[in-house]
DNA sequence: AGCACGCCGACT
DNA sequence: GTCGGCGTGCTC
């Protein structure tokens, strides 16, 4: 009897169980569509509601959907189908976030369950909510009547009818043991009850007195708010220089949400970072947001999942994931910094948050505010062509002035021999430190050296599982791949030639630029702020403290000092290699590295000091540095326009990457090219390709890229998706898609 | 994703 | 002879 047998019978024994009533069932896995169940007698299994449903010796939560999300597969027989065990007390998924979900799965043609469990990556949420235990008055009468104690006349008089009061905090109170309560409920005079749940999320107050808005803030706050007002779909750029007071225009629209009644989503490229940003929020509505990002522990996340699928946390502020949130009635999303490349999710589903955030800002019928000093083509192009609206706010907040910013040739004014910093930037730092002023020095790479090399033979220390040279980390006595996690101690010798003590090491990174900076101002105070110097949010915010408390004069950062800080004494900002981000020849190398300096630049001179920018460059005339000298990011972004329009490249075109990967090389190349071999050859579609993708190997695994290249009006899913099916794929071999592919990869 | 089944090496 | 390695395949 039971499960072995049944399942041995096959589809021919359909009497006992025909025209079962079949339920579709989505799980969080990655298989091709949703699964059908049987229905017990007496659940309530409307779409979007939470089950748990068998599957092959186990059971697994999914959702009830109801649209078929992959139709080629014939229905599987009556007699198959398990009945599900049992509905969860949850609020059910939304009909909008069901359509998200299938929506996001088509477009980047992953399977709708693996999208799913991006909505699901709370599971204790899903449970019935642990309930917290206390003790209140047991209704008089009953049969017995115990004995009245001293003690337990303490504690009947400490009690108020109707109550729920916790054990401990009950004992003190009445000055008893615990133990006496435990008898009193044995006794019958107590009852256990469950405490009510304390409200963790409390509601923002829209007319909390928040910071007064300038002229053109509020105006441009005005024009946001009557987007959130109409409550319905639409897409608005909020642009403004770094310093401009954006957040402050933002939050007034997500005050205004509030005063709906709906619930708003904010979301921050480097949710880790964003102690300032809380700080700005605490400011404007006098108590906490919920928070959403990968680091937020177990508990929190169960608690603030079912608060936003309860309606209770009014504003979340996240990460890309915070997109698949149940938000029963989102009223607002807002997307800060909306030209980073961080929203683009690499790997698992491949999906840039950005983009995702207008789908699920549309669905949910909301409206949709994208933030930036400087916006991605990709936005400016929308607005040029109406589908996006657009509020600017030309200038700095307060009176600050924007910083000036001037190019150091590295050519006529090189460093000494072995350093990095030009005399020309040596010079502003020490007159700026001499000021009592702070200054900082930008360099886009961690670690002490990009690379070490064998002055004997030149052999160059690699990574043994990717295209990648070692990086040095002097202060962990390290060499490390940034790219998978290997790690060695630095040889004493050459491993090629054997020659002792001839590795030395090439080019700088923040570490070697920290330690240029002890020789030249030993007095300073300096912070080195990178990644791994900062390993969480904690850290960060501490860093930031310091330097706002002038604890620091001279800071050394990576990219992470580039973002929305407000450091008011900083008025020199440093970039010791301007150049580095143009290199690779990557379509928007010239559009990033734009933008990155200018939000470093834009550090710079916030409060009424002025700012000056110095950019180490070895090609000061290059169209990036010539646009960030004279401020004029518009024409820049014209210019890009006009060079990426003739050749059909985003956003005048689209994009997909097929990234084809094999632990043998061989095995890479075959499927590469019998995907070359298959390329679809319509009017308006292009395949480049296949070649060995940027880094060839990866993790150990060989890596080759296709690239699609299609016109505006052609719809990349359906090519991709007949394409690849039409080539066979073994195991082993990994494609991944990745459409609408930023950067490299 | 997990859990089964299945087919080859070092142990009581 | 078995315990157990993880490669392949299926789950309504």
């Amino acid at each position: 009897m039971g499960r072995v047998s049944e399942k041995h019978r096959g589809g021919k024994d359909t009497t006992n169980v025909a025209r079962a009533p079949r339920v579709r069932v989505l799980l969080p896995l990655p298989l091709a569509g949703a699964y059908d169940y049987r229905a017990p007698p007496d659940a309530d299994a409307r779409p979007g509601a939470f089950v748990v449903a068998p599957l092959n010796q186990r059971e697994i939560i999914g959702v009830v959907w109801d649209r078929e999300a992959n139709s080629s597969e014939p229905p599987v027989s009556d007699a198959r189908l398990k009945p599900f065990a049992a509905v969860l007390p949850v609020p059910s998924m939304t009909a909008s976030l069901r359509r998200f979900i299938d929506w996001v799965a088509s477009y980047t043609l992953s399977p709708p369950g693996a999208v799913l469990r991006m909505a699901m990556s709370a599971p204790a949420a899903l449970e019935p909510p642990p309930v917290q235990a206390g003790w209140t008055l047991a209704p008089p009468g009953g049969n017995s009547q115990p004995r009245i104690t001293p003690e337990r006349r303490r504690v009947l008089d400490a009690m108020k009818p109707g109550e729920v009061y916790a054990g401990p905090r009950l004992a003190e109170a009445a000055g008893v043991s615990p133990g006496v309560l435990r008898g009193m409920a044995d006794n019958g005079l107590l009852r256990p009850a469950a405490l009510p749940r304390a409200a963790r999320f409390a509601r923002p107050d829209p007319g909390h007195p928040g910071p007064a808005l300038s002229g053109v803030q509020a105006e441009a706050a005005a024009a946001l708010r009557g987007k959130v007002a109409a409550k319905a779909f639409g897409v608005t750029l909020l642009a403004g220089v770094t310093g401009s007071g954006k957040t402050e225009v933002y939050l007034d629209a997500v005050a205004e949400c509030l005063r709906q009644g709906r619930q708003a989503l904010v979301m921050l490229p480097e949710i880790a970072l964003s102690a300032q940003w809380l700080d700005r929020f605490r400011a404007r509505f006098g108590v906490e947001p919920a928070l959403w990002h990968s680091e937020v522990g177990s508990r929190t996340r169960r608690d603030t999942w079912r608060a936003v699928a309860e309606g209770e946390a009014p504003v979340v502020v996240g990460a890309r994931s915070a997109l698949f949130l149940p938000f029963p009635d989102l009223g607002l999303v807002v997307v800060d910094e909306e030209h980073e490349t961080a929203f683009k999710q690499e790997d698992g589903v491949v999906y840039h948050a950005r983009d995702m955030a207008v789908v699920r800002a549309r669905l949910a019928g909301a409206a949709c505010v994208l933030v930036s000093a400087t916006p991605s083509l990709e936005t400016l192009n929308n607005v040029e062509s109406g589908r996006y609206d657009a509020v600017r706010l030309p200038q700095r907040h307060g009176g600050a002035g924007l910083p000036t910013v001037e190019t150091i040739d590295l050519r006529a004014k090189p460093p000494e021999r072995g350093r990095f910093l030009s005399p020309v930037l040596i010079e502003a730092v020490g007159q700026t430190l001499a000021r009592g002023e702070q200054a900082m020095l930008f360099l886009n790479r961690r670690g002490y050296a990009p690379l070490t090399l064998c002055r004997h033979c030149g052999h160059r220390m690699r990574c043994p599982n990717c295209t990648a040279w070692l990086v040095e980390h002097r202060a962990q006595r390290r060499l490390q791949c940034h790219h998978c996690g290997h790690a060695e101690a630095p040889p004493a010798e050459c491993p090629e030639c054997g020659t002792p003590n001839c590795l030395t090491p090439v080019g700088p990174g923040v570490e070697r630029i920290q330690e240029e900076a002890a020789l030249l101002w030993p007095e300073a105070r300096r912070l080195v702020m990178a990644s791994d110097t900062m390993p969480g949010p904690a850290a960060a915010a501490e860093a930031a403290r310091a330097i706002q408390e002038r604890e620091v004069d001279l800071i050394v950062g990576t990219q992470i000092v580039a973002k929305g800080w407000h450091f008011p004494h900083l008025t020199l900002v440093g970039v010791v290699d301007a150049d580095l981000g143009l290199a690779g020849g990557d379509l928007r190398a010239a559009e990033r590295t734009v933008q990155l300096l200018h939000q470093v630049a834009g550090r710079a001179g916030r409060a009424e000091a002025p700012g000056r920018v110095l950019l180490q460059s070895f090609s000061p005339e290059h169209p990036v540095m010539q646009a960030l000298v004279s401020g004029d990011l518009d024409a820049f972004m014209a210019e890009e326009a006009a060079t990426r329009r003739p050749g059909g490249w985003p956003p005048f075109g689209r994009l997909a990457a097929l990234i084809v990967s094999a632990e043998e090389e061989r095995e890479a190349d075959r499927t590469a090219r019998d995907l070359g071999q298959a390329a679809p050859q319509f009017d308006g579609v292009e395949v480049l390709g296949p070649a060995p993708a940027p880094l060839a190997l990866l993790r150990g695994r060989f890596r080759r890229r296709l690239l699609l290249k299609a016109r505006r009006d052609v719809a990349v899913q359906p090519v991709l998706r007949e394409w690849l099916s039409r080539v066979a794929v073994p195991a082993h071999v990994r494609v991944q898609v990745d459409v609408d592919p930023v950067g490299f990869l």
